[in-house]
DNA sequence: GTGAAAGCGCTAACAA
DNA sequence: TTGTTAGCGCTTTCAC
């Protein structure tokens, strides 16, 4: 159990005072360049390590980045904190990571906790059941940058980073009517959602294009962050066993295609509906019953959402804001 | 834009000393209670935030917790984070998590930052590529405690937590055996890995007991740290390739389970090989080939883990050391 | 029960 | 180029 070193023990040893020693390890340009390196060595000979709340205190910022994903345990977002992580680490930041769990509560919870830790930038994916943006725009005031991924926001002063998913939603829905579905069903996440509304849209160009007609009861939302797992299968439920089923679904959302096929398995083993939708698993082609799915690029989501905040921390153009790729969803069909 | 309010803004507008402030924020006893409780509500009125730079710095202690996966988008490590959150955040502790890939230059790097960053704990799956751990005991004898999970270590002084996989692995050796599979195969990640030593031990027990005799040549293992997936392509291929073909497989690893099932998917169809092994998947019973699969308590892993190492931090029985659950994986047959 | 003062480890004026 | 000094926001002796 030794003692940890401190500048002050090094200029001690080298006969210097702390601020020259300071000015060596910062790379400092007002600096003998003979000291610099004596005082570099020896730092590496004992090993030094900066207190980074030292300089976090002085230089009163926390170098940390705050994330609030709804699931750690989702697939699609453990890889957008692949992604933040990328980017974040190589810049200095480290991440506090919270869960919103799709829930309003939550999500202010989170907010309060990330104030207190004092993170430098804050990256959101809304939660579903969001619809006042108070304790994000109360934390913007004071001088918080932020960054909302995934899903769009209201506020107008704050970003948001997407993945384009109107081609992919398309392709997928005209997919099931060349196979020869003739009423296929639309399942979303809540109605209210961007993305939602984004994948509908497409849901039903694709029904015009081919002279289908839209059936509102075959069109079913649902809102995960104040639902139970029972008010789920109680939808799909209904919807499978309605008089007039579909013979496919579209299925504009991750969980959603999770619980569908899930529930398809377990109840309708012999069942002759199409599934086509969203899902980031690398497993979605081993899925049975077949399934073509629509994978997004959450990995790169993460990154570019990422760019843009410590471009807004730096508040100048670290990152080329150009060179931020359009983000684009692809459609996997079920080989 | 709003400056933050500190305790010395407090003590201003109330006429107080900064440590009475002190003092009534942290609950202590030598105050007035009516003084406390004017801090309090003065506190709470203009929203006040402690900081936690400095609380750290003078404290000496980060209140963080480090943690060190293979891969953040891999569902059991997934699941295990999210345990550890769990436990973590209801203790004040935040999380600062890495990833090794599996790779011994990684995992030093790793420990390096986390050194950096002056975290209180340490809590580590080790990469399967590690065989010196001096950059662990360096660490270690700095007074920095540490945990490790999932696998085992070979240092004496510090603790384990894992999960115990000999029966449920057994379980799905003999599944295979008792749906006629005459010559089952075994593949496993690195072989000096306690979790391969046990599952495997697991699997020549089950074969013993039905009379099949084990075949070196139907073992195979695979070290994720310093290959290739095309190494792994070969590997697969090769197993299912020989003149001496398995007609079952065991897999001991949940990433080889996907592999191997993504392999058979793509090129062998119409096989009849037939499989069980470790996977975490919420969606593993959709896979097809069907697939009988071991599930481990990865988020129960993650609580254990971390309830042990805030004991450690605390020098003392915080949580209860024998109300830590034995972790046990569970088997579950294709329906 | 409360205040004054020192100091955690570092950075950044300001002097020299 | 280097040293001196003050101070980031907080906790904690030590007086009173």
């Amino acid at each position: 159990m030794t003692k940890t070193t401190t500048m002050k023990d090094i200029d001690e040893v080298l006969g210097l005072s702390t601020s020259t020693v300071s000015r060596a390890l910062s790379d400092s340009h007002e600096i003998n360049i003979e000291t610099k390196k004596r005082v570099l060595a020896y730092a590496e000979s004992v090993n030094f390590q900066q207190n980074p709340m030292a300089v976090s205190l002085k230089k009163g910022k926390s170098n940390s980045i705050g994330l609030i994903v709804c699931d750690v345990a989702n697939y699609f977002f453990s890889q957008v904190i692949d992604g933040v992580d990328s980017i974040a680490y190589d810049n200095g930041y480290h991440l506090i990571i919270t869960q919103s769990h799709d829930i309003y509560q939550r999500e202010i919870e989170n907010v309060n906790h990330l104030a207190k830790r004092h993170i430098d930038g804050l990256l959101v994916a809304v939660a579903s059941s969001t619809f006042n943006y108070d304790h994000f725009s109360q934390l913007h005031d004071k001088g918080i940058p932020m960054v909302f991924f995934d899903r769009d926001n209201p506020l107008g002063d704050i970003p948001s980073m997407t993945i384009q998913t109107y081609q992919s939603s398309f392709t997928a829905t005209e997919y099931l009517i060349k196979k020869g579905a003739k009423k296929v069903a639309f399942l979303g996440h809540a109605e209210h959602l961007s993305t939602t509304q984004e994948r509908r849209k497409a849901y039903l160009d694709a029904l015009e294009k081919y002279g289908l007609n839209a059936d509102a009861s075959l069109m079913k939302y649902f809102n995960y962050g104040n639902s139970t797992s029972k008010d789920l299968e109680g939808l799909i439920t209904n919807l499978f066993s309605a008089d007039n089923k579909p013979d496919a679904v579209f299925i504009a959302s991750d969980r959603l295609s999770n619980a569908c096929l899930l529930f398809l398995k377990k109840f309708q083993e012999n069942n002759n509906i199409m599934l086509s939708g969203f899902n980031n698993s690398d497993m979605a082609e081993l899925f049975s019953p077949s399934f073509s799915f629509i994978r997004q690029p959450a990995f790169e989501l993460g990154q570019s959402a990422t760019k843009k905040l410590i471009n807004l921390i730096a508040q100048k153009t670290k990152f080329d804001e150009d060179n931020l790729q359009d983000l684009v969803s692809t459609f996997h069909p079920y080989k």
